[in-house]
DNA sequence: CGATGTCTTGAAGCAGTTCAACCAGGGTGG
DNA sequence: CCACCCTGGTTGAACTGCTTCAAGACATCG
């Protein structure tokens, strides 16, 4: 699957590319040189503070992005406010959904956020003549439908406290690209963000993480910085078997 | 997306296919008469009881099955037997998860149900010569990834009420593989697996039901036979917008 | 026609919500 | 430089929607 990885070192390959490609294994891995060259004068590298959005629901999407930095999170809103975030992405995933072009959710920056935008006509193009590149688009939809799946069990049987573990959980396991896992990081995710994601209230998220942190569990500085003692505890008390 | 439709009425068309294909836009619409006589000499219609597994959670899965008849539930089982299912397939749905050899869930028919099976190595090579063919599968998944995050908002954010018209409304715009909706239909699943659908208790979903038959918004027969008198009204209740 | 599995109904309990007060940090302007 | 406020988080107390536990109704089938 990475056998055209070598030609990230060939100086064909355009700049922008090289510093994102190098590190992450993200779906512009399946081109070649040419291809890449190609795409590149079409790319674009951009920042995305917090709180901004990449596209809002209902809306019609002409761009896809790779995340090179940050988190993003897919949101999907009742028309009397009630939300819930069906998705978290991070680097070096991929955004957009092939075959519509409009989009069923919003995607919003849930930190200060570096994408490489691509115009969605021009990586179409690419997918139709690329069976690499399709291929690798089918697998990040399916790695998606996968965690999305998990996630569903999250929230329809699982207690407060497994549920804030288990997202304790998926962010150590998730937020650093070149890590498998990690005891320490900073919550990419205020706490109304965490409770929009667990299908719980702001005030549940906070009780059950005060809980963790009293037993030993968890260490939060700062609101935001947390430190995880041990996580095979914390895969326990998510009822995860990893 | 449908070029190669006509040959379906081709007699060179296996005969196992054309029963199916002719009715149903599934997977096997995207091959050519050739392509299909080839994989019809490995494929195997089956019939699967009520209850009965295609495959069990965390076992390796050697085949792929098109759905040509009944409903099969996705499920996924905690440790302690807590239950989610996590995906409903009607025909002409395809089942089965390219890129990985082991499921991570288990397909099991909520009804008497009749598949025909694809031995996976069969239909992976195919799907290696045949672009339109991986086009399906990738469409396919991103339908389901679709689903599964319309329904994270329904298990995070819904009231039980919600749930269960929810429930019904998807059952009513998908039972019937012909039509796009019907307002009347046998219920596929028992009153256990509403509940581990909706993830509530069967209580839960029994009191709801007997609610939304007072209010005159369903009527139901024989505990499994439901009428919506009003799919509108139906979407309301259940929150959302079509 | 009893036996069995499935569904409904009722009453009590509880996990998580709601409402409200308080706290900490960080920026602003007088 | 301090008073002020504003945002995000915590904690407490009362409430409630769903669960739990238990009993009864209904349908199906040997």
């Amino acid at each position: 699957m990475d056998a055209l990885r070598k030609d990230i070192h060939n100086s064909d390959v355009p700049l922008v590319c090289r510093s994102c490609e190098a590190r992450h294994g993200g779906v512009c891995g399946a081109l070649t040189t040419e291809q890449l060259s190609e795409l590149s004068r079409f790319t674009s590298r951009k920042t995305i503070n917090t709180g901004a959005e990449l596209h809002g629901q209902g809306e019609p999407v002409r761009s896809y992005a790779n995340i090179l930095r940050g988190v993003v999170k897919l949101t999907k809103m009742m028309p009397d406010g009630r939300q819930q975030i069906v998705g978290l992405q991070f680097a070096p995933d991929f955004i957009g959904r092939p075959f519509s072009s409009e989009s069923a959710l919003s995607a919003e920056a849930a930190t200060d956020t570096e994408v490489c935008a691509l115009p969605k006509a021009a990586l179409d193009r690419m997918a139709n003549n690329s069976p690499d590149l399709e291929r690798r688009l089918h697998n990040q939809a399916l790695i998606e439908l996968d965690e999305a799946r998990d996630w569903m069990l999250t929230l329809g049987r699982k207690t407060a406290r497994e549920k804030v573990a288990s997202f304790l959980y998926l962010i150590a396991t998730h937020i650093d690209p070149d890590k498998a896992e990690v005891l320490q990081f900073e919550l990419p995710l205020t706490r109304q963000d965490i409770g929009d994601f667990l299908g719980l209230t702001i005030e549940t998220v906070s009780r059950q993480m005060t809980k963790l942190r009293q037993e030993k569990i968890i260490h939060v500085e700062n609101n935001r910085n947390v430190t995880v003692h041990n996580l095979a505890t914390l895969a326990e008390v998510a009822g995860v078997d990893r």
